[in-house]
DNA sequence: CCGTAAGTTCAAAATCTATTGAACTATTGA
DNA sequence: TCAATAGTTCAATAGATTTTGAACTTACGG
């Protein structure tokens, strides 16, 4: 796999971004992209209870080359950022909706408070 | 592989619904079935075009594992519908913009004619 | 320059998914 | 009852995805 390209926004394709999101450790990185309120990018580092190094490293390139998520080298970091304009521009609403399921359904597995448990789990 | 069952819709999982519509044959299958407006179920013989009758078997079979379908079985013939209320009830939005999204890359593909190309190619 | 921290690369193994063909069941119509 | 139709099941295969560990690169601080 190719590891720093990213798809121009017209070459998305949707089975890729559903691809990607179908995995549950991805969408566990894009809907901690999503909670993010005001800063939007996320060091690679800030997901290792998703999985070990090297897994996350083949996580963040398939949501890379199916367009989900942009990367940043600075200096020995990543910064991961979700590409929601991209995306919007090219299947409308589509993020979001995913999004908002994936959090409605977290939500349902983990009654007490979301974002905190989550915190804490860490 | 369970084969009749289907699940309650407050029991559908994001990431089966999601790789579910990952797959082309079977993203082909929802929009063919999206296609239809006034009656809205499909005997499985009319996708044919998307794959073997055995293959075909294997991706109704995820689908409605999935709790993207339904089907019903009347004769020796199923008959498939897709589970629009139920997956809105879970999922708001989310089978509209994927169909929305899946019918735009569509018309990229091919340019002349969306709905009567697609018939003529079966 | 040295050590450490952040990620990447590679190859192997383990695990899933998709596809096929042959044999099967169940229903229908003649 | 017979043959045909519609779809399922099963086992085998081919192929793709995920996961892991060890070795590596690159940048930074002291």
């Amino acid at each position: 796999m190719s590891y720093l390209p990213h798809p121009p926004s017209d070459q998305i394709e949707l089975a890729a971004v559903l691809e990607a999101l179908s995995d549950p450790t991805r969408l566990g990185i894009v809907i901690d992209l999503a909670d993010r309120k005001t800063e939007w990018e996320a060091r690679c580092g800030e997901f290792s209870h998703l999985g070990s190094k090297t897994n996350l490293t083949y996580h963040f390139a398939k949501l890379r080359a199916a367009g989900v998520t942009h990367a940043r080298a600075e200096g020995t970091s990543r910064f991961i950022s979700l590409r929601r304009e991209d995306l919007d521009a090219r299947f409308p609403g589509l993020l979001d909706t995913v999004i908002k399921a994936a959090r409605s359904a977290a939500r349902k597995r983990e009654p007490a408070s979301g974002r905190a448990v989550r915190k804490a789990a860490r």
